[in-house]
DNA sequence: TCTGGGGTCCTCCCACTA
DNA sequence: TCTGTAGTGGGAGGACCC
């Protein structure tokens, strides 16, 4: 907030380029060679090794080989049959996301982290301790270096969609022939050479221009953010509709009006799990959908929130997805409650084609209900209080022996409680 | 080529209600 | 009582993001 500004002074701070974009290189893979030197210059790739795996991230030497992230693992091993290869450590990569945003809250506290590894900073507000948005990105730069021994990738710019495409600007690069370009480090874009730099690039760069939209696009022989912007927004407006053709019309004028604002409350928590080979016993399937349904219910109670919509996701073998979903009478926190109603929803569907993923998510989220524990007490519970009771108690154990230490009976195998965890099989199931 | 997991948001359709 | 309509919520699916 500056205050007492002349118009003059107000009209120039708002053209002003006050938004970074933080972005960590190769994030995985650089913590994974921080954490253990002596993959220093090899070829690392995290992710799933299976058949079914896919790469959650590749160092730059990976990269060399035409090595990417979301690529199919078998494509990757193709690609570069000597990479060393690590099954990631998804609770690792959280904490040392958790050190990173210590970093960024020293500056302002206007944070918006975008998955683990990067994250938008408003920093007007910074400068007259940091000084300019060019330096607290230079700065910021070295402090992630020197504190946590990690590369990032800084952009600067007057609006979130400019200052991720300065980050990837910014990021080391690939030549063609093989020798990796360290980058600049740190790109600005300063308002008089915004168009310049975004009208070049292919329209893909834009938020929410994915495969289907880039093909659509490409029938009208739109390729360049600069021919979309060429066209009149009614044209767009055809093509996609009135939200997404007159969003991506103002996106490439670089109107951009979505301010940088921390983290809101989750809106839906769930969990999914590919399987190594497609399922179709029925028992098998029930007994997944309660280790889900357990997982999902965990993480409603230690959120301190409740779900009235539960859904069931199926991934058949031929890829085709479905989800079913009922939505309860009272909110619930409880895992057998979850699980009764994942399970009718299995029951509904056609399996015997086999099933590749299954997947249990809570959407609707609000306070748990009150606990009824005096009416327990008294012993004119029902059976809902029972399950909530006997959920109580299973949290308080897990809580103190952890979350393997006791669960439902049907997960019970030789190697103990087949509980999950988020994170567990984070990029598609493992070998053997 | 073969396509993970955890999310968000949007659109469409349908049923219900005023 | 019937019909048309608008609003709303649930359900399903698609697209997209990291």
């Amino acid at each position: 907030m500056v205050r007492g500004p002349s118009m003059h002074r107000r009209e120039t701070l708002s053209e002003a380029a006050t938004i970074l974009h933080v972005d960590m290189d190769a994030f995985f893979a650089s913590v994974e060679i921080r954490d253990d030197p002596s993959l220093a210059g090899l070829p690392v790739v995290v992710g799933g090794r299976g058949e079914r795996g896919v790469v959650a991230a590749a160092s730059y030497q990976a990269r060399v080989h035409g090595v990417r992230s979301a690529m199919p693992s078998v494509q990757a091993r193709r690609l570069c049959p000597d990479a060393v290869w690590l099954p990631g450590r998804y609770d690792r990569y959280v904490e040392v996301s958790r050190e990173l945003h210590e970093l960024f809250h020293e500056v302002t506290p206007l944070v918006e982290g975008i998955g683990l590894d990067e994250a938008f900073l408003e920093v007007a507000g910074a400068r007259r301790l940091f000084g300019s948005p060019t330096s607290i990105a230079t700065a910021i730069r070295a402090r992630i270096d020197a504190a946590l021994g990690l590369p990032a990738s800084v952009g600067v710019a007057r609006v979130k969609l400019l200052a991720k495409l300065a980050s990837e600007a910014a990021k080391p690069k690939v030549r063609p022939t093989g020798e990796i370009d360290p980058g600049a480090g740190v790109v600005v874009i300063e308002p008089s050479n915004e168009l310049d730099f975004l009208h070049a690039h292919p329209v893909r760069a834009l938020w929410g221009v994915g495969p289907a939209t880039e093909k659509r696009l490409g029938r009208y022989g739109i390729r360049t953010i600069g021919e979309l912007a060429a066209l009149p927004r009614e044209t767009m407006i055809g093509a996609l509709g009135s939200g997404l053709g007159g969003h991506l019309h103002e996106l490439a004028w670089a109107r951009d009006p979505r301010p940088v604002v921390p983290p809101q409350a989750a809106k839906s928590v769930g969990h999914e799990e590919t399987y190594r080979r497609d399922m179709v016993d029925a028992i098998e399937l029930r007994r997944e959908v309660i280790r889900l349904s357990d997982a999902v219910a965990t993480r409603l109670r230690r959120s301190g929130v409740a779900a009235r919509t539960v859904t069931l996701k199926i991934r058949f073998g031929d890829f085709r997805t479905i989800t079913r979903s009922r939505t309860l009478a009272q909110p619930t926190d409880v895992a057998h409650d979850v699980a009764s109603a994942a399970g009718e929803l299995l029951e509904l569907v056609d399996t015997s084609a086999g099933v590749r993923l299954l997947g249990v998510s809570c959407s609707h989220l609000g306070p748990p209900p009150a606990r009824q524990l005096e009416l327990a007490d008294a012993g004119g519970a029902g059976p809902d209080d029972l399950h909530r009771l006997a959920a109580d108690a299973v949290e308080g154990i897990r809580l103190r022996f952890g979350d393997r230490a006791v669960g439902p009976a049907v997960l019970a195998t030789d190697r103990g409680l087949a509980v999950k965890r988020k994170g567990d099989t984070q990029w598609g199931p493992s070998d053997g």
